[in-house]
DNA sequence: CCGTAATTTTAATTCGGATTAAAATAATGC
DNA sequence: GCATTATTTTAATCCGAATTAAAATTACGG
């Protein structure tokens, strides 16, 4: 059976080598996330996360249908990752205060953890309208979500009273902006797990901690 | 004098008509940012800037030498922005916490304000050399300058001990994501100028503040 | 070892948007 | 009004990166 472009591998790659197709994509997605955060979206030719892999360009049609799907996909794994953060910390958070730690944890050891770089939703515009309504779904989820924990703080007194929705806001831009900046580098890491659940919730008050 | 690509305009128009070159030229930016903004970069063509002015794509090249160019002035107006903001409370600031309460108030009122969008720096690395450096001078520039400030906090008392680099980083980007959401409503500018300086500087503690 | 399917490459092709040149229109000073 | 300059448009051209097709190579079960 020829490889055609309307029949996907993802198919017919059933038992054989589920596996190795599953992790090479992966590895894939991997490198087109660091790309995109660290070259912008058109600033990476598919050429650049190919030279990565030690792959041709046209080699990664084999994974994916288009440049287009290649951001999708990445957009996808990076809502996993932070609606994974979510449910564990919602999970174990005993407050709302606790829980937002344990998510702003949680999400920033992913992050910058081994499960390599997240890509920045920053192209959610260009992508082809299925798949843009789909991660503004995932992105409102994950918000509105999140405004419930802080709601739930608020309640249980953890956290003072104020705009969920603009605290959200100003947590989330604060997270989504890491990998902007954070290349890898393993003690910066911990420095971010260390000090951004603290400042996002304490704050820089002097007396606050 | 025929306009052709070797002489820049803006050379010879000095007496003539500056101000209507200038004015054009800074709604044209400001079209740009918007559009960067809600559609990212590889997702606005000049085409789209062009029509929100009511002009043709060709006629931006009267301003502006290329498309790479449109994004670094977009940047450089973005930096001019948040340096003024910045000057603006190091000069007015009493404590260090009051100084940076001022700046996260002073840089948001002019994000979400009369000067229209302002572009997020997510494309640096895809400016041509010469202009990425000196956006990412500028930035570096400005990122010190704000640690300089918390640390004269952490001094003062006003601001608890922490990770300068790290507050720096979480504070910025929370601000940077703001055009990411933000697209003119007046009653979200309000709420923004309003809570996040104290989101960002008291934190979620329900004592703090 | 062999045959088949999986994976990658080579070598075009395609295509949209950036860019350019020249012409047309609008503004402005005299 | 006229001449000159400023501004915009029309109508190509150009170019690079995405995409495709077919061929080559690799992996692997039997």
């Amino acid at each position: 059976m020829v490889l055609g472009s309307s029949e996907t591998p993802e198919i017919m790659a059933r038992k054989a080598s589920e596996t190795r197709w599953e992790l090479q994509k992966d590895r894939m997605l991997r490198a087109a996330a660091r790309c995109f955060n660290e070259k912008g979206y058109s600033g990476t030719s598919l050429k650049d996360v190919a030279n990565i892999l030690g792959l041709t360009d046209a080699a990664l049609y084999y994974y994916v249908r288009n440049k287009e799907e290649l951001v999708y996909l990445c957009y996808l794994r990076a809502g996993d990752v932070g609606r994974e953060a979510l449910d564990r910390a919602i999970a174990e958070g005993v407050s709302g205060l606790d829980t937002v730690r344990r998510y702003l944890r949680y999400h920033l050891e992913v992050m910058t953890g081994e499960r390599g770089p997240i890509a920045i939703m920053s192209e959610i515009p260009s992508l082809e309208p299925a798949h843009r309504d789909e991660i503004l779904e995932i992105s409102r989820c994950h918000s509105a979500r999140f405004e419930e924990v802080l709601e739930k703080g608020i309640a249980d007194g953890s956290i003072a009273p104020c705009d969920v929705r603009m605290t959200g806001n100003a947590i989330m831009g604060s997270l989504n902006w890491v990998p902007k900046w954070f290349h890898g580098d393993a003690a910066v890491a911990d420095k971010v797990v260390a000090e951004f659940p603290a400042i996002l919730s304490a704050g820089l008050l002097a007396n606050g901690r």
